[in-house]
DNA sequence: CAACGCCTCTGAAACGTTTCAGCCGAAGCG
DNA sequence: CGCTTCGGCTGAAACGTTTCAGAGGCGTTG
């Protein structure tokens, strides 16, 4: 090296300091200046048999509720000196797939995933190479892995409790079709409370709009506009908040007010509900919270190895009341007329 | 290998099957399978001397610009079979810094980013390496480099002459304090249309929250509301959508009605935009093609080296005029009132 | 039958680190 | 003064690929 040195003592200086002598740390350490000497990543992770990277794959990058899961990952994998590799894909299996394959070949040291409806064998294949994975938002479908959840069916409770507690006796659940476990938590949830509430499965509407998008939350309140007034729902339980903005704004567009004429209870609690011009109800879930405690587990998990126990943590989601539910409907004696 | 095979072979039936026998060939793919064998990524670029990977570092990953401005990254980059590193400097130096050093220590092909406000000296560092940076949503500082730009001059005239033309004489400019010559552009393209449209610069009060953000909007809302009447400005641009949903929200709950009391512009035309339940006018950007087009400006420099030539488009953003700004004021012989 | 060319495969070098055994000289000790 | 100890450094191996020169086998040609 241009400080007249071997490169075994270059790496001491760069890695154990303390073990080279005062006065060559600081010659070289001048000549790594002089010369913007960078250490190559992808020699050192070949020889040390580890990456300093772990994966995280989420279902929709433009769902802000992912973006806020996605700083709690960087907060923890930034403060063990880990970089992250954010993918995206789209609830699609192909994507996904392509995702963890990229993934394996980069040796990353741990995958967070919020995985498609099916769990894919990739999923199982990184695993059998030893590399930890860790569910996110989504329960371990067995003990030996790491998940961490939250209790959608308790969230839909939560919803639908709130709304029949204010007097609608027609609820719809507005859903999504890909077959996503979390929201048929939900729904399960929802249909629990409608069924205790009124003692009838009849009360409930379910839809199941394309996408879990806003684009999906119109075409879902295009459809509850189009129902006959006797059949038509006077509130929604939306299975996420994207899906919520997108019935507040196809209501609002038709002259339906919100809540008067109809109350919508979101679901996740992303900054954008409390925004909206009829801020919206909604059902939290603590987001960074929830990637930072996926990245503590599978930190855990790819430090310590065998000594690693798997947790699977359910957080308990809280109902956030804003106005788009707030009016009390009287509680009907007959069918009261309807939407706007 | 399990194949009876050298390593060299099984290298070949990878990247160059044409080149190896079909029975051999079959043999050593059928070992793969058996084994589970992928490649080492790490290995393979230390080898090659490039990565299979590039950079994209943004200002804050929870604005759904460039969630979207990522996606089209990311459709270019898979498309060339590369990998996404996805950063998030949250406008902060010290964060981008940070991520620039992992990046360069990654010797990731390229990385294209959306600066802070001032320039940092890693991004010459990364060049000087022979590293490709492509500048987004940014102008260049010079001709040697590539730059995705918009004219955000001709955004902030836009937005101003379109309120203008709505009969508006105080108009407010929502910024913002971190200095991004963005946000600069827009003003200047706002103040010279207000100044041409009413022959002074009194029509204009600016406001600077501290961040970009819902929150940040909020803020200034509440700010405008604070002023006397008569000073009270009917209508704002917003240097991004985020502070026109916060403006929006502040404004609907002191009961000032959108656009009727106070016409809002935001900027960017993110999705959330078109959803808020006042539908917000804004100066539209073409955002995946924003990223599309640095991904592939980035590609080629990174690929054709030497006989690369440096561009630096500069897209012309466009008006659309939604609920927020409908309603046309008659033009006031006085001053005539103000909000709610 | 020898020479040649072609196809397929092998073996080894190289990429830039980390790690470790071991070397050297100085200091401490008897 | 000689022996030991220890700090500080060097040199080489190893990580898993890719690449390339060249070996070996086989068919063709003169």
């Amino acid at each position: 090296m241009a400080a007249g040195v071997s490169v075994g003592t270059v790496s001491n200086v760069l890695n154990r300091p303390g073990t080279v002598a005062p006065a060559t740390r600081e010659r070289v350490q001048a000549a790594i200046a002089a010369l913007g000497f960078v250490r190559n990543e992808s020699a050192r992770h070949l020889r040390a048999g580890r990456s300093r990277t772990i994966g995280l794959v989420v279902l929709d990058i433009a769902n802000p509720f992912f973006t806020d899961v996605a700083r709690g990952v960087e907060e923890v994998a930034e403060a063990a000196g880990l970089a992250v590799m954010l993918c995206n894909s789209d609830d699609r299996a192909d994507r996904e797939s392509a995702h963890l394959d990229v993934l394996t070949e980069q040796r990353v040291q741990g995958v967070l995933i919020t995985p498609t409806a099916e769990l894919s064998p990739h999923v199982e294949a990184l695993r059998s190479r030893g590399t930890p994975v860790v569910l996110l938002d989504r329960r371990a479908t067995g003990p030996g892995q790491c998940a961490v959840a939250v209790d959608d069916v308790l969230g839909g409770r939560l919803a639908a409790d709130h709304l029949l507690e204010r007097g609608h006796r027609r609820i719809a659940f507005i859903g999504g079709s890909s077959g996503l476990p979390q929201v048929q938590e939900r729904h399960d949830g929802v249909v629990a409370a409608v069924r205790e509430g009124t003692g009838t499965d009849d009360a409930l509407t379910v839809l199941s709009p394309d996408t879990l998008t806003v684009a999906g939350g119109r075409e879902a309140a295009a459809q509850v506009i189009g129902l006959p007034a006797g059949r038509r729902p006077t509130a929604a339980v939306c299975a996420n908040d994207l899906l919520a903005l997108g019935v507040l704004q196809e209501m609002v567009r038709h002259g339906v007010r919100v809540p008067e004429d109809f109350a919508i209870v979101g679901y996740d609690d992303i900054d954008f509900a409390a925004a909206a011009a009829v801020p919206l109800t909604s059902v939290r879930k603590p987001r960074q919270e929830l990637g930072r405690r996926a990245a503590e587990l599978l930190l855990d998990e790819a430090t310590r190895g065998a000594e690693h126990v798997h947790e699977q943590p359910v957080f308990e989601p809280t109902l956030v009341v804003r106005e788009s539910s707030m009016v009390r409907r009287p509680r009907p004696a007959v069918a009261s007329g309807g939407i706007g």
